[in-house]
DNA sequence: ACCTGAACACCGTTCAAGT
DNA sequence: ACCTGAACACCGTTCAAGT
C-alpha cells in the first residue's frame, strides 16, 4: 500500500487502535518528524534522507524503521503535520466569504512557513487526519452558507488547489532576492531582440510581479466566480 | 550554475554558438531525450535514472555525461521539449479571449500527454527556448489586445501557472480509474461519522468531481476577472 | 582525442546477529 | 523481545585508464 493513499491511512488508523508497544530508547515519531521538518527546511526535500535523519537523532539509520515504514511515509506525515499547524485568526463572522478568505490566507501562511515542503503537497491527495479536519470544517462552512453540496465540493477543491499551487510556484520558482531579480532582468533584456521583441521590452515588468499580488488576484477571481455560481444555484435565499 | 536557471540557459546558448565536436558513436542529445521521456512516461520521474537511461540506449552510463551535464539537466531539457510540442489548433481570430482559451487548452493537452512529468514544471521557472517562444507570443497577443504591459504579465503568469498546477493535481492526485474512485468513496463513507459528519455525507460528491470541469471553472473565473481588470485599465477603447 | 570501466560517495531497505 | 550493524541493491558523478 502506497503511503498517503486512502487504503494506507485506513490501515494506519486501525493500527493506532491496537495497544502500542513501549519503546526503550528515547526515539519517538514526534521527535523523528521534528528533525525531519528541520532537515527539509534547511536542505529541501532532497536533503531529507533516512541516514541524515538518523545522524541528527543520534541513532543508527536502521532504528528509524521501528517507528516509520520508510522515507515516503515520513514525507506524508510531515505534510499532514503542517496541515495541522494552520491557525485561523480573527473572530467568527456571519460573512462566509470573509471567513473563507481568512481560512485560505491562514492555509497559505502555513505552507509558506515550510516553503521547501510545498512540492510534497502536490504529490498526492491529502487524506490524513489534519487534512480531513480541515476539509470537514471548510465544507461545513460552505454548506451552511447555502451552497449546494456538489458546488461546495468543487469550490473547496478549486480553492485549496489554488492555495497549494500558488505556494509551490512562489517557493520553488520565484526570484526572491534582489540579486536574483537583477539576474532575471539581465537575462530577459539580454535576449535576442529580433526573436523575442516583447520579452526584451517587458523585461522590467516580468520581474516586478509580486507573489502576494498574484495570489490575491487569483483568489478574488475564484471567489467572485464561485459566488456567482452559488447565487445561480440558490437564487431564492432570504437574508436572515 | 543550477540547471534551468537563467544563468544556466544563458551559458548554454553561448555554448551552442561554438562549433560542435563530432561524435563517433550514434548517441545524440535527441536520442537521449527521447529515451528519457519514454522512461518518465512509463515509470515516472523516479524511474528516470542515468543508469537505466544508459541501459535503454545500450551504452555505458558514464557515456551520457559526454552529451549531458547530469540528471537534473535531462529533466530541464525534457520540460522544454514538451513545451515545444504544444500545437495550437484552429484558425486565427480577432477575439483575444477565444485565442487565449485555445492556447491554454493546447498547453493543458501537451502537459497531460506526459502526466508523470508534470511535477518538473513546478520545480523552477521555465526559461528554455520553447518556454520563451510561448511567452513571447502569449504576451504579444495580450499586449496587442490592448492590455497594459504590467497586467499582461500578471495575466500570463496567472493563467500558465493555473494550467500547470491543474495538470499536476490531475495527474498525481486524482483517482482516475473506477476502482480508485470506489476505494475513495469507501474511505470517506467509512470515516467516523461523529468526527466527520459532512465528509461522510458528501462521500459521493467528493468523488464525482471531474478534472476537466475543475479546469474549466478555474479558467473561466480567471479570464472573467482579467477581462474586468483589462476593461478598467483601458476603458476608452473603440472597436475597429 | 575520444570514450568508458571501475571507483567513490552516497542512498533506501532488509535481516540476521547481537543484546 | 527489542534494537541495530552489516549487507544488499541501487543511485549520480568523476576520472584514470584504455582505445
Amino acid at each position: 500500500v502506497e503511503p498517503g493513499s486512502a487504503a494506507w491511512w485506513q490501515q494506519r488508523a486501525a493500527d493506532a487502535d491496537r495497544p502500542r508497544r513501549p519503546r526503550a530508547d528515547g526515539l519517538t515519531l514526534d521527535r523523528i518528524l521534528d528533525a525531519a521538518l528541520e532537515l527539509v527546511d534547511e536542505d529541501g526535500l532532497d536533503g531529507l534522507t533516512m541516514r541524515r535523519l538518523a545522524a541528527r537523532l543520534d541513532c543508527g539509520h536502521a532504528s528509524l524503521y521501528r517507528h516509520v515504514a520508510g522515507h515516503d511515509e515520513v514525507v506524508v506525515l510531515l505534510v499532514d503535520r503542517v496541515l495541522g499547524s494552520i491557525r485561523f485568526d480573527g473572530p467568527v463572522t456571519s460573512d462566509p466569504r470573509a471567513m473563507a478568505e481568512r481560512a485560505l490566507r491562514s492555509y497559505r501562511a502555513a505552507l509558506l512557513e515550510h516553503p521547501k515542503l510545498t512540492p510534497a503537497f502536490l504529490a498526492g491527495q491529502l487524506l490524513g487526519p489534519n487534512a480531513l479536519a480541515g476539509r470537514e470544517s471548510a465544507l461545513r462552512l460552505l454548506v451552511d452558507a447555502g451552497m449546494p453540496p456538489a458546488l461546495a465540493v468543487r469550490a473547496y477543491l478549486t480553492l485549496t488547489h489554488f492555495v497549494i499551487a500558488s505556494a509551490a510556484f512562489e517557493s520553488s520558482g520565484a526570484a526572491r532576492t534582489a540579486g536574483e531579480r537583477a539576474t532575471m532582468r539581465r537575462y530577459f533584456s539580454g535576449l535576442p531582440a529580433r526573436e523575442y521583441p516583447t520579452l526584451v521590452g517587458l523585461a522590467d515588468e516580468l520581474n516586478a510581479v509580486d507573489a502576494d499580488d498574484e495570489f490575491e488576484l487569483g483568489l478574488q477571481a475564484l471567489l467572485d466566480h464561485l459566488e456567482v455560481l452559488a447565487r445561480a444555484a440558490a437564487p431564492a435565499r432570504t437574508p436572515r
